[in-house]
DNA sequence: TATGAATGAGGATTCATTCAT
DNA sequence: TATGAATGAATCCTCATTCAT
């Protein structure tokens, strides 16, 4: 009856939290592989060679499923990067620090960011424009809004840009590259990171 | 050019030119207005009082229909910016000018640019990894690509810069307006071109 | 795209028209046979040889099929039923002819009650207590509670009964054959019928 | 007596007649709130705070609880009743008890007979007209007819008619409570029962 | 040209049931 | 005894596409 969002954790038999890692796992290179309109529940689960139904018991619908996937990715991203981003002290080091890591974490976990971009993507497509939240600056640009804002307080930063603007440009630049490494593997994704810190650095330093 | 099995342009009665155009801008609408998942071939239709069938009759398929659409908005595109562009003489001039002018076309034409991103967003997702076209830059950069890289070789802007990457990071900050506006139409679409306009600029520059 | 409850009959096919009323008739004879649980869509195809989507592409869903069904079979209820009890010009008469016409319209279409009983079960069963609309006495009694009472103003039935209580109680008298008859085919309507109106006719007349 | 193929009663120990008991009720309560559609074994089970398989461990299937759901309630009715009408000793009196009683049964016992209500409703529907028994009149009228049947024979109630149908109706007018019951919760029950015993007795009752 | 009719595939969900522990 | 895990069937629905007229 009440798979989902019922029990937390730390409620969870062993065996079910490994099961549903695992059904995570496979939605999240179902999605990067065949794309989120393909991922059909029979695929994800047969790519792990399980029944459909399996996936309905543990989870409460697609939904939650795919929750689940943005809150394992958002998990595993903050915990990627926030260390690396907060071990600089300087506005200028760490914003570079923010490029740098979303980078890395993209190399390195290509497929989370393409299933979380798909996913969005589709909730943004399909909840229609009705019940759209609110007033502006995508969620996810948040964080580099305040960073963006401190510095700028601090000195660190020009004082004639935006920050929601320059933190909407530079999330767009980080956002772009998980297609671009699906449309080509080969794409050195070390280079764009150094090429795009180096651009917004100029972009935002105080003029000497 | 002539995608589709269809007659080419040349051989199309007039009411056929009509009514394809006529079905391509109800799938613009549609698609803008509910996103590409849920605009099926029959609400294309029943937007403008139509059956199913005439779509069927005038495109091969639906992936025919979709390529017309970004036909028509390229087509569109680059009559509305080319003059603007090339009536500037200097690579900044003519980069401001290429910035401003796709965000005013956005701007005029607000469902275009939401029609075909979803649609090329939908076929990189659905048609997966294989069947990639090209090495790398996705296609709508390459025209800006060579104006980058003109102006780099006219010594009018820094050339420590890769005109791919700046490329495509200027082509994310505008394809990103598009989903903006939607999720807020109050969403300042001048401001943000005036403001990424400085941006990009301070960031190609030469320095002084 | 809009099947269904959109266009009013007069705007309706002729090939629309009779696939509706064939569909309408399936879906009665099915519920009939296996019951509302079992009566899926596909089994309502494939009993008349066409395909599950067919039914879709006629009705907006399946409880636009049962609302069909139950318009059909009150209306020819109506049609049936109306001309025999206003026939008569005394309430007792009128109240016999009720119980009359009705069991005789339950033995020339067998099926059909059986449906609208099924059907009205299930939506009472599903829709839960809540969204329970109001005070009392189930609609379909509505006509025999006013022409219980009017007889009772006229001096022709007893008045200390209530019409309300009475008007359920033949209703469910009524309402018990349909079932009688699939248990037991052999069941003798018409005697059940004039035992029944006898009963009642006890049961309100006038003391002498 | 002894349904499914589970051992009798005398061979299960306390904790299973406990348990066995413990389903039985909370099937019963779940048919009540949301109808025997959307009472599955799932939903029944987590109402007691136990696992779907414990059913399938204590009950052969769904179809054996349901039996035993109605065999229940079979014999607490009967235990409640056969009292209250066997204390009475002429015929009349002995089917104005019985009328009372079942009534008053339903109004302790609300979620009882509406469970089985449900449940007879679902078997009659998905059995289909196949597999039907008996010759007539449904089994649960039976104890009712022979009440009426010995009633006539002493010459205490009208002889021209037929306690079967007599009988039918009865059972109609009772078993049509619950269902009221459950849309109208201010439904007068007692006020309900006196009316019809009323009714029934001025059908069946000798002419003066 | 244009329509209505029809199909069949694909997808999400619910559920009774089985089984190893 | 009891559980959680797992399956597979059944169902409703949406949709692109085909075709006769």
């Amino acid at each position: 009856m009440e798979p989902g969002p019922g029990p937390a954790d730390a409620e969870r038999t062993f065996i079910e939290t490994a099961r549903r890692a695992q059904i995570v796992a496979s939605a999240i290179d179902t999605i990067a592989e065949v794309g989120y309109a393909r991922a059909s529940l029979g695929r994800i689960a047969s790519r792990i060679g399980i029944s459909r139904g399996l996936i309905s018991y543990h989870f409460a619908g697609k939904d939650e499923l795919m929750n689940e996937v943005i809150s394992e990715v958002v998990a595993q991203a903050r915990d990627y990067m926030e260390p690396r981003i907060f071990s600089e002290s300087t506005g200028p080091a760490m914003l570079r620090a923010y490029i740098e890591a979303n980078l890395a974490f993209i190399r390195e976990h290509r497929n989370y960011l393409i299933a979380v971009v798909e996913i969005l993507r589709h909730r943004v497509a399909t909840e229609g424009p009705q019940r759209r939240r609110g007033p502006n600056a995508p969620v996810a640009a948040r964080p580099l809004v305040d960073l963006l804002a401190r510095a700028q307080a601090a000195g660190e930063l020009r004082e004639d840009f935006d920050p929601r603007t320059m933190a909407i440009v530079i999330r767009a630049a980080i956002d772009t590259a998980p297609p671009l490494l699906s449309v080509d593997p080969g794409f050195d994704i070390d280079a764009y990171a150094r090429e795009i810190a180096n651009l917004f650095e100029r972009a935002t330093r105080l003029d000497r």
